[in-house]
This record gives structure tokens, sequence and C-alpha cells, in this order.
DNA sequence: TTTTGTGCAAACAATTTGCATGAGA
DNA sequence: TCTCATGCAAATTGTTTGCACAAAA
């Protein structure tokens, strides 16, 4: 998909609800949509920002909670005490490995993962919904550099 | 384990460091040590209150992390916007089932998603420290009640 | 007595909300 | 115009910190 396309199926969305389809809005989807990695709030504002738009943070919150609602992004949470944003891609669940020195989050999925969890769940009787694996660790690049063990939670 | 030993030795922690055993400490130990589900700080302080044991939240938080810092108990973040804490047991690394509608925790371990992750990340020279994995969904007591998709974020 | 803890209230950080004003349809 | 969005500041929530007082060693 053309990264153009998906404000414009924001702006779509917007349209097809009735709602305005402001500046603001379309600034924050341009940025958000386009990135390729995990944004917080603060780093749309911060982009925002450094392209001199001037979009307030609630609307940046509110905008961003609108993308997630229409399926163009989804809301992650690594456990660093805020949120993160992420645009949807058609990768439809994947996992994270995410670096403690350089903070650089790198994708993979397993299938296999999916099929314990089905298998573990149906004995229980459990209907999973949505799942989630996080690894934490030290990235390729970062392996040279003496480790510090992280002992934040998971 | 017996459960009295658990606090006794988080006082021989203290007392090996020459921090004092107080009876906030012991109260807060006693209360998340013999638990047996993943307490918040909040639950903590609930359960003080209710035995008339009056423990200042600011105490709780502190003991709280004392005891994760001496590896008895481990912090959880389930994405809930608060932490919980949780007694460690012999279980090295265990994953968690909840259920979106009565908030049930339930535990279990499989050998083959640690595989899969040292695979995964061996190959891309990633070295995994901590790991996670949370499965939302109904459990069996729920699912005769109507569902509905829990959208937050994992 | 000296160290370290405790409670309280203020401080914080991320996020949300109320409300007067301003922009889209 | 009429609806809904925006910005700002105030409110909220979970958690942390500063400080005077109190309890362990």
């Amino acid at each position: 998909m053309a990264d153009a396309d998906v404000v414009e199926r924001f702006a779509a969305f917007l349209r097809e609800r009735h709602l305005p389809v402001t500046q603001q809005r379309l600034a924050v989807a341009d940025v958000l949509l386009r990135a390729a990695g995990h944004l917080s709030a603060d780093d749309v504002a911060a982009q925002l920002a450094e392209r001199g738009e001037r979009v307030g943070l609630a609307t940046i919150y509110r905008t961003l909670d609108l993308l997630v609602s229409c399926g163009l992004a989804e809301q992650r949470d690594f456990g660093e005490g805020f949120k993160r944003f992420e645009a949807s891609r058609d990768v439809p669940n994947h996992y994270h490995l995410t670096c403690t020195m350089c903070g650089s989050v790198t994708e993979f999925y397993d299938a296999r993962i999916v099929d314990i969890i089905r298998r573990v769940a149906d004995h229980r009787g459990f209907v999973p919904s949505q799942h989630r694996l996080l690894v934490r660790g030290t990235c390729r690049a970062c392996r040279k550099t003496p480790t510090v063990l992280d002992r934040r939670p998971l």
C-alpha cells in the first residue's frame, strides 16, 4: 500500500462518519502512518514541531485514539510507563524483540507460537482473543558494549 | 516452602544488610508473599487496612521495591496502567492467560516457547534476557456470558 | 545515639477532560 | 449556521520524593 493512501483512507473514514477532516488530524495521521517504528505521543508531538505544525498534545492523543479505533494504527504497551502507537500493517500479529541498550525494536512472527497458545488455551476451555510476546535483551550491534542486566518489569 | 519462611527470609535479607526490620515491612511482606495472585499496591493497602494494620502507601511502594530487589517478589505489567506484584515461586518463567471478563489470571509454561525464542533471537544475533507472553481472552467460566471483544492494548 | 524508616503532603509524568473559541461541512 | 474540533489549563491516576518526626540497631 502506498503511503499516501493510508492518510487518504483515514480522511475517508472521517468523511464517512461525517467527522471534520481537519489539518491537525491529517498531520498526526501523516506522521504516525508514515513512521516505521513505535511512536509515543511525545514522539509525534516532536515530529510535528520539527515540521512546524502546531498541534496541541490533547489533540494528538485524541487523534491517535481515532487512528486506533478505525484500525489504521495499534496501541502498544512496552512497560515503559507510557503508550506507543504503530501503523497497522498487513502482518496480523507479530512479536517484539526490544534491545535494552539502544531501544531498537525488531519484529518477528512464528506460527508455532499461535499454535501452542491455541492448544494450551483449548485445554483449559479458554478462548484467546489477543496475545502478545515481548522479548527483552541485547541486539547484535550492542553486544560489543558491556551489558548491564535490565531489571525493569515485563 | 512454608509461608512463614518467606517472611523470615525477607527479615534475614534485611538484617544481613543492616537494614531495620520494621513492622510495616513485615506486614507488607506478609500480605504479598502469602497471596496467591498478582496484587497491585492498592490491593496490598486494602488488605492491610482490612487487618487493621496502618501502613502508608509510600511505605508500601518502598517495601514492594525491596521485595523485588531481594528476589522474593516480581513486578508485572499487565497493561492496566499500574503495576502488580507477585510472590516469586520456583516456577522460573511462566505465561499468563488473563480473562477480560472476570479478570482471573491463569498461568502456564511451555518449554517450546523458550526454544522458539532462542532460535529466532539467535538468528538475529540478539541475546534475550527476559521474555513475557500475555494472552487475553475469555475463561471457561465466563464463556457462557455473551462476549464483548476487548480492544485494550496489549 | 546514630542510622534508616515512616507518614504526609507536595511533586511528577502520562493522559484525560471541561470549556470557551474556532474551523469544517 | 450548526456541529464538532481545538487549545489551554485544570483534573486524574499511579507512583515518587522531600522532609520533619519516630523507631530500630
